[in-house]
DNA sequence: GAGGTTAACTGGTTCAACCACTCCAAGGGA
DNA sequence: TCCCTTGGAGTGGTTGAACCAGTTAACCTC
């Protein structure tokens, strides 16, 4: 997994506007980097389910770090549903599948290398989960909208307009936009759905730019969108999001092409970041 | 909050399955205490977003337990979306409708009192998130199914027939239908979605119970799903597996009627059907 | 062999100390 | 006066060692 971690830091302090696209170097915690490592172990399948990791006082010393440090990571890798931990007994993969929850998409798309068959495959089925969201979001909104619901709504689509050269820019507000659309469909799950698709942008940008490569073109369905939503007909704005989105989604997958399909009995997530703190590791050995 | 909390501990051993429903008896490490208890807290609004908690030297001595403790459980709520951490600058409540994943609604739904508006509010939330990802999943399974998903579907059919009586291993058993489902729809995103759900069983018992209560009734649903997966016609699948859940959650909610909508601050003769478990649940708590 | 005991694991918690970062106000320069 | 540098105080991050608590399995007794 190549981890070109994203900033997750505070935007740049104002003495630094000068230069246009500056961003904060990537820093990492031990925890970070860490957390990274295993997950990246047990999402490429090295780590097998039901695998038993060895003791933590085993593990730390072996990745160099202190026992609480990876306790932590392992605290993170539990929320994720990636492991198991019981008291006395020991700490077990677990299997990613059947545990981790929908923010685990983006990071599995991101261990993969573009335009991989697997890659395309993840791609198709979060475009399609996107596309369940919005349809159903519209399609709530418009039975339940407020007046100023619209009017959020509308104001939101006002600002994707100024965005529709930077992809994932436009992805924050169509994001900003789909928020709007959630609270006016009066459904709390609905909003956390979003969330999960919400921190994309922050945490997977080169996903998010592939994703929205075509916003110039997807920028001109807001108000059709807006419409379906004043009709107050949530069938029929439930069926033409879904049959307008799906367009879209297609047109994307002609712009991407699966690369030759068979043949290659090549498994994702080639190749592990690796080597923090190796060396104090070895240091000590 | 009332965190009543569930076993979350691996099933009882064998040789105690004389004793029918026996559960292990509710334990809670020091972190699940305090992460517990803040969570309580933020979720309930006594902690509002852009709220700074008190540092962590100050916070652990007010809570009696040690610095590292509270940073597992700061560490835990961070995870879930709650509290959003900088090195240097502090913990600040984050706004859990913009942050927190899906896996939030079952803990928003426990949070609070059986019956009250805000609860029906959120059932109804949840019921409608079920039958969104029920319908897409019957309608994908249907375009892309194999023989093999087939069968493995029609074994969930089958075990479902045997839980009739208890609400939540039916719930189980109409889970696993589900992910075999899932499995057939071709999409991990489904699959990770149903995961949210997965954890609901063990997680809120008393919610599972409530939403699962006329299983005797929608166990002969199941069939009928089958059948719409064989016919391979994803559009027609969508649209009946959602007008049959529509109807089967509209019997629900007749079932559980929420209580006087406003202006009578409560009367006796609301009264609700329900209790089919409660001893169970109120033994455990 | 069945049952109970014990010892060697496992993870959970605490303590004290130090490192790294952020913030802001006091100070010095223009 | 204004700007900017520069501390220092306070924040979270990491470490080490020690001990508590739960699990497991080998072992011993009967």
């Amino acid at each position: 997994m190549d981890d070109s971690n994203p900033p997750s830091t505070p935007p740049a302090p104002d003495a630094v506007r000068t230069l246009a696209s500056i961003a904060p170097v990537a820093r990492q915690s031990v925890v970070d980097a860490v957390s990274d490592r295993l997950r990246g172990e047990v999402l490429s399948g090295r780590l097998r389910p039901g695998t038993r990791l060895p003791s933590e006082r085993e593990l730390s010393l072996a990745l160099g770090v202190n026992r609480l440090t990876l306790r932590a990571s392992l605290a993170r890798l539990e929320a994720l549903g990636l492991v198991t931990t019981r008291h006395g007994a020991g700490t077990v993969v677990a299997s990613w599948r059947e545990r981790a929850g929908l923010e685990m998409l983006g990071t599995l798309v991101r261990g993969l290398k573009v335009a991989e068959p697997a890659w395309h495959e993840l791609v198709r089925s979060s475009l399609e989960i996107r596309r369940i969201l919005a349809a159903e979001a519209v399609a709530l909104a418009a039975e339940r909208h407020t007046d100023e619901d619209l009017l959020a709504i509308g104001a939101c689509a006002q600002v994707l307009r100024d965005h529709v050269d930077d992809p994932v820019a436009f992805a924050r507000a169509d994001l900003a936009f789909m928020r709007a659309v959630c609270k006016a469909a009066r459904n709390v799950g609905l909003e956390l759905f979003l969330n999960t698709f919400a921190r994309w942008p922050d945490e997977h940008p080169q996903l998010v730019a592939a994703l929205y490569d075509d916003c110039c073109v997807s920028a001109e369905l807001y108000p059709a969108v807006m419409d379906l939503i004043k009709s107050r007909n949530g069938a029929a704005a439930r069926a033409l999001t879904r049959r307008t989105l799906e367009e879209r989604d297609e047109a994307w997958s002609r712009r991407h092409p699966p690369p030759a399909p068979l043949g290659v009995p090549d498994h994702p997530l080639a190749k592990t970041p690796k080597s923090f703190r190796e060396r104090k590791a070895e240091r000590r050995a």
